[in-house]
DNA sequence: GCTCTAAATGAAAATTATTATCATTTATAT
DNA sequence: ATATAAATGATAATAATTTTCATTTAGAGC
């Protein structure tokens, strides 16, 4: 389940944020797209709605709601860092390596494994991230 | 297991690249480093056996190495892109979110779950990243 | 070993992504 | 309504990566 714009702009508030209209616009134009967007893309949707938003501004919101976890950050090839709504505890993505197109999975295949881990290891362990990467079925067609 | 360092030259000179002394120096670097390095990094560790280097060189050997699956590149927080040597089909990797150390532990959880994401998506899954995101030991000492 | 040629290199410039600075504006507690 | 700390946007700065192009070189063929 996704975060809901409600519940992300309540925790900015609660975190003393303040809710700008720019930052109202980048929650918007994130919650409002299924796929995982890079910064600039974002900038460029949000600019629709709110011509005189600046880059800088979309850069610092997407910082601000990535650290307090109500984004979700990809790293993954080329030019790095896209973001999308996050649904607790899930980041699990299957990414076709062709067309570049993101699909989120659920599911808590991990615990198990996290826990081996923090005690073989030693490290404490706060999030995963779980990545397939392959080819969609369009680009499997394209071939 | 990773990758030895003949391997790789084998490799590279079977996909019909020449074997240059900067290509030799980038690869021994990366061989015989357990750690991910960015570029950066790499350039300034070949540096030191063969000053004359361009970071460009780097580059582009990186990039053919990574197309060939020959090292395994690693997107994470900030500032992008680390390689290490590949172990075929392992990429399993456990992130400190503070100081940046990357262990790499080996394993095959993942089988069943692929085959049943192929099943349900129609995704051709060519391979995956497991990151588990969180703090070593050091780091949570320091705290 | 010597020659030739396509491929590789390095210097520099160009792009792109991201962050810092700072004067101005604004959300919100009072 | 007002005061003020926080947020914004323009600009500049930094960092990462790619492109361009003249020069050099690995390695195939003799």
């Amino acid at each position: 389940m996704r975060l809901s714009e409600k519940k992300i702009t309540a925790s900015l508030k609660r975190h003393g944020y303040k809710l700008t209209p720019q930052r109202r616009a980048v929650i918007g134009a994130i919650a409002s797209s299924p796929d995982h967007l890079t910064t600039t893309a974002l900038y460029q949707k949000v600019r629709q709605d709110h011509p005189a938003i600046g880059l800088v501004t979309v850069y610092r919101t997407l910082d601000i709601l990535a650290r307090l976890e109500l984004i979700c950050e990809l790293h993954a090839g080329g030019s790095c860092r896209s973001y999308t709504i996050a649904a607790p505890g899930h980041h699990h993505h299957l990414i076709c390596a062709d067309c570049g197109e993101v699909i989120d999975f659920s599911g808590h295949y991990l615990t198990e494994l996290e826990a081996r881990l923090c005690r073989e290891t030693g490290f404490e362990i706060e999030g995963h991230l779980l990545e397939f990467i392959g080819r969609c079925q369009d680009c499997q067609r394209a071939t």
